[in-house]
DNA sequence: CCTTGACCTTCCAGTCACGGGAACCCTTAT
DNA sequence: ATAAGGGTTCCCGTGACTGGAAGGTCAAGG
């Protein structure tokens, strides 16, 4: 199985699949032409690795991740102080975000929106503390 | 008033003053010495930078508003346009960290975080769609 | 006058997680 | 024999800075 069909399948890019492996997520064999082969203990681990970035892992979280996921005698406490930290990071992410939304949506609301000068939303960014 | 007063003044580190004057976003006058000579509307360019920044706009969007800031000729819809754009994508950045939450939150509230190696989380992870 | 320390300057490298593209090799079909 | 469509490596660029090195400037103290 070559990289584009093992791309599809695990739902990532050939390009990120290959920067898997420089960064050693990954150590895929080699077929004598050099082309990559991947065991199904490959595929399983991209897979794994395509999942936890869209769940917003970084790339060092998901290589702590994939350690404990490789570790039969891990403790799920690990795992769990991991996901949690994450977890606490992300709500920190959503509240910065909605008070950003919340300053800019009050500010969009009052501007006219015409072809006149006057702007609230310019007034806001230029003169409060 | 050099660069770190000014910096204190407009609550951005004098590294990002001087980014700011590399990619042309400010052009502050020079003194004899070579230092930087910051004039008050220097000052409201880079508070108004901050105060864009803080609420998530792009440097570019940033560029644009500032552009608008300055033309006193500006028609109000078109900061509006802007603002309304940056707001949206910042509603659905939130939806994508409210979704990556509410699946991670799942996860770890099933995972029992013991020093047994089963874990619900790693589970998720490798075995889901 | 000299030095010390705290400024200031420029420039280069690194961050994070890839993506684009060049230059070249391999395989398969025509 | 060649053309298309894989694969490979390698290097550069992204955004918005941040850290650090090398060197100029300034005010105060001995």
């Amino acid at each position: 199985m070559n990289i584009t069909e093992v791309a599809e399948q695990v739902g990532l890019p050939p390009k990120t699949i290959r920067y898997y492996e420089d960064i050693g997520l990954i150590r895929p064999l080699r077929q004598a032409n050099g082309y990559r082969a991947f065991r199904p203990s490959d595929l399983h681990k991209l897979a794994f690795l395509g999942r936890a970035r869209r769940l917003g892992f970084s790339i060092a979280d998901c290589r702590a991740l994939l350690a404990l996921y490789e570790d039969q005698s891990r403790a799920s406490a690990d795992v769990k102080v991991l996901a949690s930290q994450h977890l606490a990071e992300i709500a920190i992410r959503i509240a910065e975000l909605e008070a950003m939304h919340a300053t800019l949506s009050d500010l969009v609301v009052h501007c006219a929106g015409d072809q006149r000068p006057d702007c609230p939303i310019l007034h806001g960014l230029a003169e409060k503390p």
